[in-house]
DNA sequence: AACTATTCATAAGT
DNA sequence: TACTTATGAATAGTT
């Protein structure tokens, strides 16, 4: 019955914690009602049971989603509204422009004209010309210097392999004039299987590559330089 | 003193009102806060008064911002957040494509192609043959269609021409056989200046369009008909 | 804003 | 869950 002051406290006891919450709950909401009435003011009360079942109440005359625009606008954090609207002209414009690009393109590929004039058509054939001009060029460029890529790769090759088998001969001529066993037993039987044939640019690819060339590197990382397609 | 059950209806007089808002605010949010706290539960509550003043509580641990999103979740209204979402994705998606777009765009109009292998500049190079193909094909077709349009009205004005010719000369010898006055003297002018000439094919464009040439309509309104530039 | 009579809300008990 | 009741809280009307 009431007595003695309540101390605002957590109620620690589940039970009398959930009939206190019934109890209160009810009067705040009526509380609320009573205010938004007689005072003919605008309110919302949001209560989140701790079962998470939501009670409400809001002004007759405006609904909860009213009620909370209005405090979003007032409190500052309008960000939700205005983003809306914004990201939707945003989107508006883009959906058009895409839509345009994708007409374009397909006028670009030679589909799809039957909504072009016969100038329009005329236009695009020569942007065409143009383009096609301008890739032929391109290709032209990108594989002549693929070209002088290579060529100027196979004269540093060249000229390592001479350097090699110049340095190949001094080791071996050193070898039989001293008679004495080498520093390199790896590099000579290497050098040796090579020399049988009597020539120097008989190193394969794979042997090439384990002597770690390193030629300009000028336009060798031209995109496209690595793939051999085409 | 608080004599005889209030009624719960606006309060008419305005000092009154106020007066009993300020009271009642206060114990409504007070009795929120109670209830929050005694029965740990999330709550908010949003009071506009009539002059637009903005007062609020919601429980310590979350702010307002997160209870009105709660509330926006649970109770189904929650398409400004999804639709946030969703929206920015969306427009991530379409900025991509639009830049992706672009970029084809630019490629095949011949421009910017540095970001392009050899073997993607073949391919392009093929793809622009074929659609400068299509083009020509299509702009070969329109101005065949236009041609055959343009006899067929050229033939229709002379079917139009020689009939009223015709109709010309029935008049002209009604006139001076019978040497009575004309119906219509505009016509016996007109007709007049022009046979003096003895050819039926020389009225002028504009007199042309005057008698209301109306040929079949069959190609005539295919896009472009009406431009002549080219 | 302070006071006070009165109504109201509600904690605890049933 | 609902009713009861004693008690303190809220507040209408007044100062």
């Amino acid at each position: 019955m009431g007595r003695g002051k309540i101390e605002i406290k957590r109620i620690e006891n589940t039970t009398n914690r959930q009939v206190t919450f019934s109890k209160r709950r009810g009067g705040l909401l009526k509380k609320a009602h009573e205010l938004s009435v007689l005072c003919d003011v605008e309110l919302g009360l949001i209560i989140f049971s701790s079962t998470g079942k939501l009670f409400e109440y809001s002004t007759a005359s405006s609904s909860m989603r009213k009620i909370i625009e209005r405090y979003q606008k007032v409190s500052g954090s309008r960000l939700p509204e205005f983003d809306n609207k914004h990201f939707f002209c945003e989107m508006t414009r883009m959906r058009n422009e895409s839509e345009k690009l994708q007409n374009n393109m397909r006028h670009m590929m030679g589909e799809d004209m039957t909504s072009l004039s016969v100038s329009e058509v005329h236009h695009l054939e020569q942007q065409l010309e143009v383009a096609v001009n301008r890739v032929r060029t391109r290709k032209n460029q990108l594989m002549l210097q693929q070209l002088d890529n290579l060529r100027r790769k196979e004269h540093l090759l060249e000229e390592q392999n001479n350097h090699l088998c110049r340095l190949l001969a001094v080791h071996q001529s050193a070898v039989e004039g001293a008679a004495e066993p080498m520093i390199d037993g790896h590099f000579g039987v290497f050098c040796q299987a090579n020399e049988t044939r009597g020539n120097p640019l008989h190193f394969t690819s794979l042997q090439v590559q384990a002597i770690c060339v390193q030629p300009t590197q000028a336009n060798l990382h031209e995109n496209g330089m690595q793939r051999s397609e085409l």
